[in-house]
DNA sequence: GCCGTTTTCGGCCCGACTGTTTTCAGTCG
């Protein structure tokens, strides 16, 4: 069964349950539904076959025979019905920023506008304006919003978006008025794109924040300006927001900002059950006026019996139940990385020469460089022919001879293409000289999932094949990555005794956090790669560690923390298990 | 539609801002 289209399914029931005017809470559990699908770390089908989908929080009866019946026949006897109530383009009208289901049915009966564009004539020609509970500003609000939707998706990638809010950040926390900044929302929490930016800080003069904040640079229009939220667009596609409160406040409005949504629900649960009432504002003990006080979020985790979670983790994926019961991991650090790998030289189409890698090591201590070019057939990536691999191989015991006082060692590995059929890119003998290999797919993304499942499962079992490398070939925002089963694919690489590797290169980030608990059930070993093809591709280490972390993974867990004997070694036990 | 030693009914997290109202609904996060 594809996932990806039970999701978009059940997604759609929910907004057409929406447009309907049903029960809200009946159209939410749809909306809790897919979150639990796409939280789900186990196989979907697995539940399906022995009927423990309402095992899973979010899906009861109901939506599980929906399941099973999407299962059955690839689509759903209600959701047919309902799409036959409301045309198609009501669907998509429901996406523009201000229009709500309910404007979208209301257009929709009174006008009799079905689509985007019959939309965009009744705001010009002021059939909109005139409708009951609508006027002119909601129509030039409505414009605005088509054109916003067709100009960008509306997300935006992790590093693009950092890179953005960092300066903002620098300017928030230079004001006078304010005492405390920080960047809240999904980017605090490190999703691989996020939707907008969101600020938050501790002030006595919040006017004075918010006019600042509208009259940044790069403001290229106000979307609101309160007393103490603003929401401002930056070059015309990022949407960024400032909300203030007071210092006592501070750390329960970044709780509040930072998310998930989902995550704030299930504290404000909690708080419940203790008899409090939680909010941005603080943490009420019931039929008082006055906060538990709290100086830092540590401080609220442990008013609701719960040790600290760290921002990446706040994604309701039993983070909670863990940091109630004290059994929630030591994340991984960069501090706790001796070596990096997967980088590109000029033997390949990276621009550093090999040397470029030594230098940085030492000057960021890292004691091991795995460099990983491009294998021979992948010619658009200058790939090294079997000549290029031995001189590659010369130079790097040169440099290593010229760098062991300093305490950085080069390892010769290769990212080495996954042909069509499973086989790898050069012939054993050349394979064996390497000190690990990273098997990816650069190529035939067009076959079928089982076709690339068993491609994949193949090349992993080559006794010299160390790492699984980008697994899916995705490129965020820009490309789906190719139909794999992933599960099966971990399951593999936990037989084989094979790595997957989190790409940490900002466009891929692959293989998605998502499935790093489901590795880490199996026992699959991770590596942190940054596919770096310049020097400052290097620094993107830092959202591979970020991956990780929201994938709970620890020291223990990942490759990179490894001295380059033991992963050696790692690399020697992989060979002997798969002969 | 989901959920449950406050359980099979009656809840379901909470608040800011906007635009339209004349006290509030809709949208968003």
């Amino acid at each position: 069964m594809n996932k990806k289209a039970l999701v978009e399914a059940l997604s759609e029931m929910e907004v057409l349950l929406e447009l309907d005017g049903a029960n809200p809470f009946r159209s939410g559990a749809y909306g809790k539904a897919v979150r639990a699908l796409e939280a789900l770390d186990t196989d979907l089908e697995e539940h399906v076959e022995n009927g423990t989908l309402t095992d899973l929080d979010g899906i009861g009866k109901g939506i599980a025979q929906k399941i099973e019946e999407f299962a059955q026949a690839g689509t759903i006897s209600e959701l047919e019905e309902m799409r036959s109530k409301f045309p198609e383009g009501l669907l998509e009208m429901t996406l523009i920023p201000g229009l709500g289901p309910k404007k979208a049915r209301a257009v929709y009966t009174e006008l009799g506008v079905s689509s985007v564009d019959q939309l965009r004539a009744a705001c010009e020609d002021g059939r909109i304006a005139g409708l009951k509970g609508f006027g002119d500003k909601t129509a030039r609000k409505i414009l605005d919003g088509i054109e916003q939707l067709a100009r960008f998706s509306g997300r935006h990638r992790l590093d693009a978006a950092l890179k953005a809010a960092l300066p903002i950040l620098e300017k928030i926390r230079s004001l006078k008025s304010v005492q405390e900044a920080e960047i809240g929302g999904s980017l605090r929490r490190r999703k691989e794109t996020v939707g907008d930016l969101d600020f938050v800080a501790s002030t006595k003069e919040p006017g004075k924040v918010m006019e600042a904040f509208v009259s940044l640079d790069g403001v290229t229009s106000v979307i609101g300006k309160g007393e103490t939220k603003s929401s401002v667009l930056l070059g015309g596609t990022l949407q960024a927001d400032l909300r203030c409160v007071s210092g006592a406040e501070y750390p329960f409005a970044l709780l509040h900002f930072t998310g998930s949504k989902e995550h704030n629900t299930r504290l404000r649960q909690i708080a419940r059950e203790k008899g409090m009432k939680l909010n941005e504002y603080g943490l009420f003990p019931d039929g008082k006026e006055e906060s538990l006080r709290a100086k830092s979020e540590k401080d609220v985790y442990k008013h609701l019996a719960l040790s600290y979670i760290p921002p990446e983790m706040r994604e309701d994926m039993g983070e909670v139940e863990a940091a109630g019961e004290g059994k929630l991991p030591r994340l991984l650090e960069q501090k706790d990385l001796r070596g990096i790998l997967h980088m590109h030289t000029t033997y390949s189409d990276g621009r550093p020469k090999l040397e470029d890698y030594a230098e940085w090591a030492a000057a960021h201590g890292y004691e091991w460089m795995g460099i990983a070019d491009h294998s021979q057939s992948l010619t658009i990536g200058r790939g090294m022919s079997i000549e290029r691999v031995w001189e590659q191989h010369e130079e790097i015991d040169a440099i290593n001879k010229k760098w062991k006082s300093k305490g950085v060692r080069l390892l010769k590995g290769v990212e080495c293409d996954i042909l069509k059929d499973g086989s790898l890119d050069y012939p054993d003998e050349v394979l064996k000289e390497f000190d690990f290999v990273i098997c990816s797919v650069h190529t035939y993304f067009n076959l079928t999932e089982k076709e690339q499942t068993a491609r994949v499962m193949k090349a992993l079992e080559h006794p010299c094949a160390t790492i699984l490398g980008h697994a899916t070939g995705r490129l965020l925002l820009a490309r789906d990555g190719f139909p794999l089963d992933q599960h099966a694919a971990i399951r593999h690489a936990a037989k084989t005794g094979a790595a997957i590797e989190i790409n940490a290169n900002p466009r891929r980030l692959d293989m998605d956090w998502r499935l790093i608990p489901y590795a880490m059930e199996q026992g699959v070993p991770i590596t942190i790669g940054p596919d770096a093809h310049r020097i400052e591709g290097l620094d993107d280490i830092q959202f591979g560690i970020a991956m990780a972390r929201k994938g709970w993974l620890g020291k223990r867990d990942v490759l990179n923390c490894l001295s380059a004997e033991k992963f050696l070694k790692f690399v020697k036990e992989k060979k002997k298990r798969s002969e």
